[in-house]
DNA sequence: AAGGTCTTAAGACTATTGTCGAAGGGTCGA
DNA sequence: TCGACCCTTCGACAATAGTCTTAAGACCTT
């Protein structure tokens, strides 16, 4: 019996350039394509030999959809597409059951490889590079007060004006400062607030802390 | 003549849709792929009718790749391929002289008419405000050099190590910097390093959906 | 040739940033 | 209850960042 392959992507070309991917591994497969989250768990009811699946698509962000789909469908195989190239993300993305990350600026080969693996049962990630996660494993390590220092210099705030807001003295301000270089393994406040905008940025869902 | 169309964006699969596309507006046209922006600046000293841009590629981030070429190829039509959906972010490509904007998630039909509208010297752009960024002229309005500078400040370099990079004095890169400030508005280098991250990253627009 | 801008850079300051050592307070286990 | 440990706080000191003035050579436009 023919197998069904959904691609789930909002970029039609994309969509359309995956296909001729997943034609080449899955030969003779039909391929269904979904513009949607909602789309593909429509198709999904269907069966479905494997998933594609876009993170970022209108109706759903992040690692949401993944989660749900793993709960819904725990047998698919599910290949994460995604423009992310953070290490945290295919992390994140393997430990929520994915069968594979393809990163988009993958060439056709990797993708192939990946996909010739989600196909047989395997799994496919990119090299995994745990700096990252160390990184940010260091940015839980600070403490209240080292925090709300670190989120006054990333608004661009003087020592000064932070000493003010706070209501300690600049010395204070200084001090923590110096302190969070150590924990970040960093050497100065612009490396600083680059490191903690990207540990911010794109952030998976990490609702469960901050509550 | 034969006409010289230049692709570069770093995803090898999106760089075959786009070639296809291409072919039909540019009938008989030469295309050129590149994967790094390095690559595209290298073709594009060979000539070339028109260029489309992705704004993410591994060697740029962002709008500044725009903001360079255009300076350098101020004749050149650019094209911007990219992910992004945000109104902002169209009209920003506007302002730098962009000559049409395509979002990935645009189809055929929508592609091809705004690849004529660039062969026929005109533009294209997806609806949106045309609320001018101020910010956005500043940043326009930076000098090359101005701009090296501030790409590496972007890297959370001290100016001692800026300076040796690019082998002029100390005293150079604080002239520099100072001159940035006043463009940009800012009072410090961490300042100036958010605004030029806020401007040049586009992002995947994570709140969108989530509440 | 005159005027403008860009890049480079010096010297002399001022301001801000970052490091170090040290003190006081709170917690927790022995 | 006593240390041991961490967090917070701070002043003194050192290093880096940033401003102002001035100026020279390159380059472009008028």
């Amino acid at each position: 019996m023919g197998q069904r392959i959904i691609i789930a992507d909002d970029h039609p070309l994309f969509r359309t350039a995956l296909s001729h991917a997943v034609a080449r591994v899955w030969d003779g497969a039909e391929i269904v394509e979904a513009s949607s989250a909602a789309a593909a768990r429509a198709e999904l009811a269907g069966g479905a030999e494997a998933l594609l699946l876009d993170l970022h698509m209108e109706d759903s962000s992040g690692l949401s959809v993944l989660m749900d789909l793993r709960q819904d469908f725990p047998a698919l195989p599910i290949a994460i597409v995604s423009a992310s190239e953070e290490p945290r993300v295919f992390a994140a993305a393997r430990q929520l059951g994915a069968a594979a990350f393809i990163p988009k600026s993958a060439g056709l080969d990797d993708m192939r490889a990946a996909l010739a693996a989600v196909r047989d049962g395997d799994h496919a990630f990119p090299e995994g590079d745990d700096s990252d996660d160390d990184d940010l494993a260091r940015m839980a390590s600070l403490t209240p007060a080292q925090r709300r220092i670190l989120g006054a210099v990333r608004q661009g705030l003087l020592n000064k004006q932070i000493a003010y807001e706070q209501d300690i003295s600049e010395a204070t301000v200084k001090a923590h400062i110096t302190a969070i270089f150590r924990k970040l393994g960093v050497s100065n406040r612009t490396q600083a607030v680059l490191l903690a905008a990207k540990l911010d940025v794109d952030q998976p869902s990490a609702d469960s802390a901050t509550a």
